[in-house]
DNA sequence: ATATAATTGTTTGAAAACTAACTATTATAA
DNA sequence: TTATAATAGTTAGTTTTCAAACAATTATAT
């Protein structure tokens, strides 16, 4: 059970998050905000039904988050255009330092699980992961 | 940013996780009770500190999983010898039943996320996830 | 032996997560 | 055109999660 694939991810993917609260302990971001910001990093303008798909969460849930964002002011939501239904959301200033900050935790971490491993051995990684994650979006049978 | 590992260890946990629980939502299990049924599956006996930790939860958190869990008979906490400060978790009869239904249904999500995968593969995976995990666990610089 | 430390689990109060039910808007069909 | 569907986000209610403070027990040190 050590070694199951559900196990492993499970505990690396809690590690690097209980790594990247410690590291970003001074920003006052709580458990949900920094993959929003980071998300919001590259795509900025999102809408939230796109940022709830992309971090794994419920459109409900990220209703939370968001405002806890908001009344941080690291974001704004706003109406655009002639869709009246849609939210888009952007960073403010002080959203895009914190995301900058956060980005640099997770590269700072991500180097460190990774220090021992060659170029090829991180292409393959990643390969793996993707692979993983497609047969999770094709689930015909699953 | 869809490349990283921390975003694709956090999209594969997720996403094996949701197909965990659409797999079992007969069983009324709630969110946090499956990976304790699991571990307590290999580890019926276990001090909660113990389950904690290898849950990657605080003890909080599984003071109040645990909580559920009493309540529909799927576990039981005894004091035990002369600890009188550990508490020993046991699994009832329908505990058991259920932790079994977890196992097969982990096992296959899991043969479904890896069914286009050589032997070899597999092994060269999961060296990898122990590798990182390593790395997380010794903290010196971190 | 007594005082101090550390350990184990719980409580409290907050944020985050889910589902189900809801409102409002937009699209489709009859 | 009007009725029905689907879409986007929110609200309500429960569970999960965490951190910080707490009680009780056990270990260590003086």
């Amino acid at each position: 059970m050590n070694e199951t694939l559900h196990y492993l991810l499970m505990v690396n993917h809690l590690a690097f998050q209980k790594a990247l609260l410690m590291g970003i302990r001074d920003t006052n971001l709580t458990l949900g905000q920094p993959k929003i910001l980071d998300y919001l990093r590259d795509h900025d303008g999102a809408v939230q039904k796109e940022i709830a798909a992309a971090c794994y969460i419920e459109p409900a849930t990220l209703t939370s988050i968001l405002s806890g964002m908001e009344n941080k002011n690291l974001i704004v939501r706003r109406m655009q255009g002639n869709n009246r239904r849609s939210l888009y959301v952007y960073l403010t200033k002080q959203g895009k330092e914190l995301a900058k900050q956060v980005e640099s935790e997770f590269c700072r971490i991500e180097e460190h699980a990774l220090r021992e491993f060659s170029d090829e051995e991180r292409a393959l990684l990643n390969d793996f992961l993707i692979r993983i994650k497609d047969s999770f979006e094709k689930k015909e049978d699953l």
